[in-house]
DNA sequence: TAATCAATTCGATAGTTATCGAAATGTCGA
DNA sequence: TCGACATTTCGATAACTATCGAATTGATTA
């Protein structure tokens, strides 16, 4: 709830991760199934209907609700709902964020550490 | 023990993530205390003692020796161990790829999703 | 050998969460 | 309004795991 309330900002210059905002990050990517929930959006290139979502996953209906809830309050998905439907898809910026800190804790190599 | 045990192979050209892996990788990087733990390790430059990564951090040594297996587990990193005392280092190559792997995930944009 | 220190293992506990079925809510078409 | 369908919420359960203190293993030094 917090994290996509919380403005997000913009997406072309690597947003700023807290602490809190990163670990809630990779926590809901942590879970194999919300990982692929994730790459099936991301692939779709436009908004991904949960009917197509359901059929990628093995899981329940109500499984499936709690893992949107879940990308949604992370702040990795938007979603759009229009009137029986919901339309998920990647909130911009997000990953790159993450993938770029991940990428500047690389060492630079300690020659024969 | 699997991962690590596991030829990781080269660092320089992003190394190949099955599903598998890359969830624990995620997994590992889930808990604030072992990110800080990796963190402390990257920034150390050369190989990090245990008593100086137990000052970092406000648990105690036996939960300090479970995250480090967890990351050792993970292929996150390495442990040189010289009689009493083990040092920590990174692993080259694994959080590069794992950086590579969410950034290739980004989307393209969708003109008015 | 005995004492000391680093690190691990053990056993237990508390908190978290993925999962489901069933019930509820909300939307649309007949 | 009624029924069908999409999604969510509820309540319960099972599995996982972060955490600790205590006991253990292993290495160094007196």
């Amino acid at each position: 709830m917090s994290a996509s309330t919380q403005a997000v900002g913009n997406a072309t210059r690597s947003l700023r991760l807290t602490r809190a905002r990163r670990t809630a990050l990779l926590k809901a990517l942590a879970d194999p199934h919300r990982f692929e929930l994730l790459e099936r959006i991301a692939k779709a290139g436009c908004p991904l209907g949960c009917a197509e979502a359901r059929k990628a996953l093995p899981i329940s209906a109500a499984t499936l609700s709690h893992h949107v809830k879940e990308l949604e309050a992370a702040g990795l998905i938007e979603i759009r709902r229009e009137g029986k439907f919901h339309y998920l898809s990647l909130r911009p910026g997000v990953l790159e964020a993450l993938a770029a800190l991940l990428a500047a804790l690389a060492p630079s190599a300690c020659p024969r550490g």
